[in-house]
DNA sequence: AAATTTATGTCAGCCATATTGACGTTTCTG
DNA sequence: CAGAAACGTCAATATGGCTGACATAAATTT
């Protein structure tokens, strides 16, 4: 191997992104974000992927589960608007996790026609155990930019979700003021 | 996109989260950011889902047109790593956008096995399409959060990507330091 | 030179999750 | 009572993942 003269334009190339390129209005676009967002999302619902798997469960049941447990007594039209999906869709994975034990439904009081869903302790503690995967990455994220930055995080994530038409979970969720960690 | 709209002006009682729940550990979890980042990544990745259907593509489709237009030249290995699917999946995609024009093929220079990537005229101009809408969502929310806060974003995103094992995109992408956010 | 490994492509089939459309039951409401 | 709402379900279809097996060309190792 004498002399190292690379004049092929690829050999063991630095990759490296491509020229930042402007929309079509000549605005800069935030390449950055957007691949920061890929990545850092791909990586967190990699936490839970793994431990459904155990359950034999996918992504779907665990947004189920999720929202259910949070928000108990949520109806199935209340689901599907959040979750953004057809009841026919939701109807597959709702009926395995009743048959299964990790949520119930109770007749609506005032409406007898709406299905209450309500998580049982069982479903209860899978969606904690997946909360707790989540939350270390989110911690370990958070330390590095102290308790100011994780408001900062908090609004620039509330401000990156549709305002117009949210579902009841959102309008709980916006109701509730950043929590300010307080320094 | 079919939005569901049987809002039932119904006065149901005030939807509101659950109890905080502690892990098995004791430790608080992170409701509210895991929560957030759903709604927001389903809102950021909407963006691009109603234009996607224009074509007749999918979000598969995007991801592979974003990644080879931003890192031109990538190979086919590199890109199942930084998507994380199998070739056989790749395949189906990547033929479609190779048929349709939107995506070239070259052999590598010092290795002919290779097929690198790139994108065509057309290719960027459809990723630069979406790529506009996302950061239209992502400037608007930084607006509220000032230069500082962006930095605070980008380092909190980053720290909630896996570090071990970095394929090619994401090494490139920690090699560059957070960049200010000018203006 | 021969054997092996690597990079890629492809065929065949399976599974999970999403879709639309149609229809039925129960229950609430005007 | 008539109609709408909340929900369930059947049927058919599409997308985008998966595994396993096999093929080819080119690079690397022996």
């Amino acid at each position: 191997m004498a002399d190292i003269n690379f004049s092929s334009p690829v050999l063991s190339p630095e990759l490296r992104a491509a020229e930042p390129q402007a929309g079509a209005d000549g605005e800069p676009l935030r390449w950055d974000i957007i691949e920061l967002l890929f990545f850092a999302y791909r990586d967190f619902v990699g936490d839970a992927d793994q431990e459904l798997e155990a359950f034999g469960f996918g992504r779907a049941h665990h947004r189920v589960m999720h929202f259910v447990t949070r928000y108990p007594g949520l109806k199935v039209a209340d689901l599907l608007d959040v979750l953004r999906i057809t009841k026919q869709s939701l109807g597959r994975v709702l009926k395995q996790l009743l048959d299964e034990g990790y949520i119930v439904q109770k007749t609506g009081n005032n409406d007898r026609r709406q299905r209450l869903l309500f998580a049982t302790p069982k479903g209860e503690a899978l969606v904690a155990k997946l909360a707790g995967l989540q939350t270390r990455r989110i911690d370990h994220a958070l330390e590095q930019i102290g308790p100011a930055g994780a408001d900062k995080v908090r609004q620039f994530l509330r401000a990156m979700i549709d305002r117009d038409d949210p579902d009841k979970v959102l309008e709980a969720i916006f109701r509730t003021p950043v929590a300010a960690a307080k320094e």
